[in-house]
DNA sequence: GTTGTGACATCGC
DNA sequence: CGCGATGCCACAA
């Protein structure tokens, strides 16, 4: 990535594409998510990480590999950045289930809770 | 050394 | 609820 990186920066990326990859088909993450559950990178302080955290998780996107659903990552506002090509990555989301409703996905209902609070979604614990 | 910007977040209207 | 404006840190020009 061109702007600021953290002290690893390809370590940080391979974390973020790690939680990308485990991303349910049909669920979607917002970069400060993604942000928040990863752990700070050691010397960065915390106000530090959570106030660029986001753009490194973007960052990140901006070089992951084929293999990385970066088209599950959005924005806090369930929305698709401008970057080339979304209007293509918002169809694959329809196809994979995800509803757009004016350009913007239900986080409530589509947004990722992460690994931590439970692997598989179970019935009746949505939320 | 100052200014501008970035695959974002948050507050305000 | 949706859209606009401001702030965050670090780095390039």
């Amino acid at each position: 990535m061109q702007f600021t990186s953290p002290p690893n920066p390809q370590q940080f990326n391979e974390r973020v594409w790690a939680l990308v990859r485990q991303v349910p088909r049909g669920q979607v993450a917002t970069y400060g998510q993604i942000a928040l559950m990863l752990p700070a990178p050691n010397g960065v302080e915390l106000e530090a990480y959570k106030a660029y955290g986001p753009r490194w998780v973007g960052g990140a996107m901006a070089a992951c590999p084929e293999d990385v659903p970066w088209q599950r990552v959005i924005n806090s506002q369930g929305k698709i950045s401008e970057r080339p090509g979304a209007e293509k990555q918002r169809h694959l989301l329809e196809e994979e289930g995800i509803e757009f409703v004016r350009d913007r996905v239900d986080l409530k209902k589509f947004g990722w809770h992460g690994l931590d609070a439970s692997d598989e979604p179970k019935q009746g614990k949505l939320f």
